[in-house]
DNA sequence: ATATTGCATGATCTA
DNA sequence: AGATCATGCAATATT
């Protein structure tokens, strides 16, 4: 074989640099392929075992022998491959007349042919469902030397429903990178030239396998073809696979296939499914997520496909916008904990790292420029750490990057390539983004839904849902999606929690903070009280609030309120009454107040853009809500952003209702603001003394009415202790006091002691609690819970604001705390007595010249009430 | 006191 | 069993 295509092997000059020149020696692992007429470097693009030995290559025209250069392939050549071994250049394919070369313009970028396309293939041997659309831009036809059933050997795996077709995954030798991207290039950029390099024998880079498809017909000619996925923007024909589950398709490939050479073409629906399934709708296709194998890979170490990028056309194309550029996937990342904290480093799987990145031998590694999906470069330090005589390479830097991005745990970050530039281009994927199979199904979206029923029914003939339906015979892509989801959860959180994660589970965790307020109710039990504080009104539960289902609360012009669920079977959204309380799992059966939406088949109340203009809206609130908490309704009212002035009673359409505000403090309701509510789970997040935020601002209100209601219910107890017995005012009580307050307890059982318990009768539980001094503070409970059998209150909220709003002194002595202020004021300074004094002045007035240690007094306080039940009384 | 860095450990995955 | 990688942690640097 004269072949004209250089196989001249190609290093770097050192292991830092990335110019890759003509004859340094080679080190293992390093080379590339030169093409003697252009000079481009290149890879295989097709590497087919029928053809030749996988460690020849295929360079040369079998009819003609003419050499197939690397460009000529790129621009001009395209092939035909041969089923009796061999290929054909453009020229022999066009004089044959064998093939019809269906010549697409688009084939450009892959400038191979063959005699059918994969779908014709498909079509004449399996399930006769046509699939010519499926390589607009990698047609391929496959020339045949005989007439009959010749395409038989090349069945797409997914269309095969021969149950002894395979889902392969190819052995590696076995794989050949058919890049779109890559044919084009003319100049192999330094990260290009880095996956160039290979250390195998097959000479070039490889692919994880795609899907393969044993042969059913069981030829002694097999056919190994591997096509990348890496179309470039605009195809709108993309892959409607739905994120499959790498681990049950590994599997899957592994089982069935290991080691058989088969087929390996990358799924891809027939377009007749696509059609039937969801009318075709091309902008929705083109957004569904399929692992696409990477364009290139490794040699030695597979690229895991978890690691394959799922990028969709769409994406694609909004990356490489208009510009000429081909955007190549090249692998992306789930996010752990410690990748998405403030550590800033990212961790690079290994083999993504050595295959994408310029190779380092230095853990001090090089700077790396990567650019955003908005066009901002960012450079990252790529490196490595020894370990366990393997490395461990790491993104430094990142944390910029990922804060720009907003990522989180869980998050995708996906890398990609600009050719011909071979720019590294970092994109990302929120988590909630991904449309998992699971949920389509039953997805508002009637077009998901339908996919959902072809996925179930088997209309949609992808080798991945037969091989899973034929093995379980319960449609395992939705199995595969939740596993998928658990794996993509498994690593969000500690090491410790490294467990696989319920899909629910999983949910729950993805769930903001303030998207947990909306599911807080208030307590099923009792009704709250409702107090008014400065001109706000509270209510008051005395239960904890609980976990219920999302809702949307709306209100109609007439004030009436109502609320919107969605039910979890439907996902039909339904009219509830305002203060039903939604448990977490909740359906349209349990719509008792809607007999004629009580059950999923009942029509929506709301018409599509009435459900948009509810969910746009209860949006929008949130967004405000979490951007200026401390704004009031009333602000978001004359924002415009809270329409609580809508048309009338009968109105129906959510565009006429509105979230519903109140002057209400809506506690532990949607919207709650409340300090339980507010507060960041792990409570942490300081506030200064003069804070005035909505947190501590309502901090001080709660500790101002719960003062109150100690008063009030102390004076409760006392009245009806009075009325039952004559008590004798012994010694006992000042020594009481005395103790209590050189415990440093704080004004609260100082007043249960003193003030409030009934002289002489020990309140057991305040005594209690005085001696321990631990009294634990649960803004969530009435203060008087325990003692809610001693009746209703006869004392007025205004006299106890009064009360309240006295001065200090004077509402000590009022109390009997006179001799209580001296004994403090001799004894340790600042425990007990003017931590009383302050906190009472500062919660009662604000007083803004609190003495920086009653600020502090007041800042502990608020931390305690804020984040946790420690007690407050204690002041070491 | 806090942040950064480099490495070690061990859970998990894969062959 | 070996490889991978998420994360813990100690040492060091910085504020």
């Amino acid at each position: 074989m004269a072949s004209q295509v250089c196989m001249n092997n190609l290093c770097r000059a050192s292991s830092s640099s990335t110019d890759w020149k003509k004859g340094w020696p080679l080190r293992s692992g390093e080379f590339a392929n030169l093409c003697d007429k252009c000079g481009n470097a290149y890879e295989q693009l097709v590497f087919c075992d029928i053809f030749h030995s996988k460690d020849t290559g295929w360079r040369e025209c079998t009819s003609c022998g003419k050499p197939l250069h690397c460009g000529c392939i790129a621009s001009s050549s395209l092939l035909e491959l041969l089923d009796s071994g061999g290929v054909n250049c453009i020229s022999c394919a066009k004089s044959s007349g064998v093939c019809t070369a269906k010549t697409d313009e688009k084939a450009k970028g892959l400038g191979i042919t063959m005699s059918k396309t994969v779908g014709e293939i498909q079509s004449t041997s399996v399930s006769g469902q046509v699939n010519g659309g499926n390589f607009d831009k990698m047609k391929l036809k496959q020339c045949s030397d005989s007439a009959e059933n010749n395409g038989q050997k090349h069945l797409l795996p997914y269309q095969n429903n021969d149950t002894n077709g395979s889902i392969g995954q190819m052995k590696q030798e076995e794989e050949v990178s058919l890049p779109v991207g890559e044919i084009g290039s003319t100049r192999l950029s330094n990260f290009n030239q880095t996956s160039i390099r290979s250390s195998h024998t097959s000479d070039i880079d490889i692919y994880k396998s795609s899907f393969g498809a044993k042969d059913v017909h069981g030829s002694l000619v097999q056919t190994n073809l591997t096509i990348a996925l890496s179309a470039p923007s605009g195809n709108s024909n993309a892959f409607p696979v739905v994120v499959f589950e790498e681990r049950e398709l590994s599997k899957a490939i592994s089982s069935i296939q290991q080691g058989s050479r088969s087929r390996h073409l990358l799924p891809k629906p027939s377009k007749s499914v696509l059609a039937a399934g969801f009318g075709a709708n091309d902008s929705m296709i083109s957004q569904i997520r399929v692992a696409r194998p990477p364009v290139e890979g490794r040699v030695k170490n597979q690229l895991l496909p978890r690691y394959w990028p799922r990028i969709t056309d769409q994406e694609l194309q909004q990356i490489s916008g208009d510009s000429n550029s081909t955007i190549v996937p090249l692998f992306e990342k789930v996010l752990s904990a410690s990748d998405a904290g403030r550590i800033g480093r990212l961790v690079l799987p290994k083999a993504c790292a050595e295959a994408y990145f310029p190779p380092i031998s230095q853990p001090e590694g090089l700077p790396l420029m990567i650019q955003d999906v908005k066009g901002k470069e960012w450079v990252f330090q790529f490196r490595f750490w020894p370990n366990n005589n393997s490395r461990m390479y790491v993104l430094e830097g990142v944390t910029p990057c990922i804060q720009s991005m907003q990522l989180r745990a869980g998050d995708t970050v996906t890398f990609s390539r600009m050719d011909p530039e071979g720019k590294l281009l970092m994109g990302f994927r929120k988590a909630s983004s991904t449309i998992p199979m699971q949920s389509l199904k039953g997805s508002t979206d009637p077009r998901l839904n339908a996919l959902w029923k072809h996925a179930n029914s088997g209309d949609l003939n992808w080798p991945i849902t037969e091989k899973h339906v034929g093995k379980t015979g319960d449609g395992l892509m939705p199995l595969a999606m939740l596993d998928s989801e658990r794996k993509r959860s498994r690593n969000i959180g500690s090491k410790s929690k490294r467990l696989l994660i319920d899909s629910q589970d999983a949910l729950e965790l993805k769930l903001s903070w303030e998207e947990a307020q909306d599911m807080l109710r208030p307590p099923p039990s009792g009704k709250p009280s409702t107090v008014t504080i400065e001109d706000h009104e509270f209510e008051e539960y005395e239960e904890p609030p609980v976990f219920g289902k999302m809702s949307i609360f709306t209100a109609r012009l007439s004030g009436q309120q109502e609320q919107w669920a969605q039910c979890d079977n439907c996902y039909k959204w339904r009219r509830l009454p305002e203060d039903f309380l939604l448990p977490p799992r909740w359906t349209c059966e349990e719509n008792v107040w809607d007999q004629r939406r009580c059950s999923c088949s009942a029509a929506d109340e709301l018409g599509h853009w009435e459900l948009e203009n509810l969910l746009k809206m209860n949006k929008d609130l949130k967004k405000h809500r979490t951007g200026t908490s401390h704004r009031s309704a009333q602000e978001l009212e004359s924002a415009g952003l809270v329409n609580t002035t809508t048309v009338g009673d009968d109105v129906r359409e959510p565009g006429a209702t509105s979230v519903a505000t109140t002057t209400k403090h809506p506690r532990h309701r949607p919207g709650c603001s409340c300090i339980v509510c507010i507060q960041p789970p792990s409570g942490k997040g300081k506030h200064k003394p003069t804070c005035t935020c909505n947190v501590c601002m309502t901090v001080k209100r709660r500790f101002k009415t719960l003062m109150m209601r100690k008063k009030k219910r102390q004076s409760e107890r006392e009245a009806e202790i009075a009325q039952r017995s004559q008590i004798i005012w012994g010694p006992k009580e000042e020594v009481e006091v005395d103790s209590i307050s050189r415990q440093g307890t704080s004004q609260i059982e100082i007043r249960s002691a003193s003030e409030l318990q009934p002289r002489g009768q020990s309140n057991s539980q305040s005594q209690k609690v005085s001696e321990t001094g631990k009294e634990q503070l649960d803004l969530n409970c009435h203060p008087d819970r325990e003692d809610v059998q001693t009746g209703s209150t006869h004392v007025s909220m205004m006299s106890l604001l009064q009360e309240a709003s006295r001065p200090l002194d004077t509402y000590l002595k009022r109390n009997g705390l006179t001799s209580l202020i001296y004994e403090q004021q001799a004894s340790s300074g600042s425990l007990g007595m003017p931590q009383v004094t302050g906190e009472s002045e500062g919660w009662l007035h604000e007083d803004p010249c609190l003495t920086p240690a009653i600020h502090e007094q007041e800042r502990e306080g608020d931390e305690e009430l804020c984040g946790s039940n420690k007690s407050q009384n204690d002041p070491s």
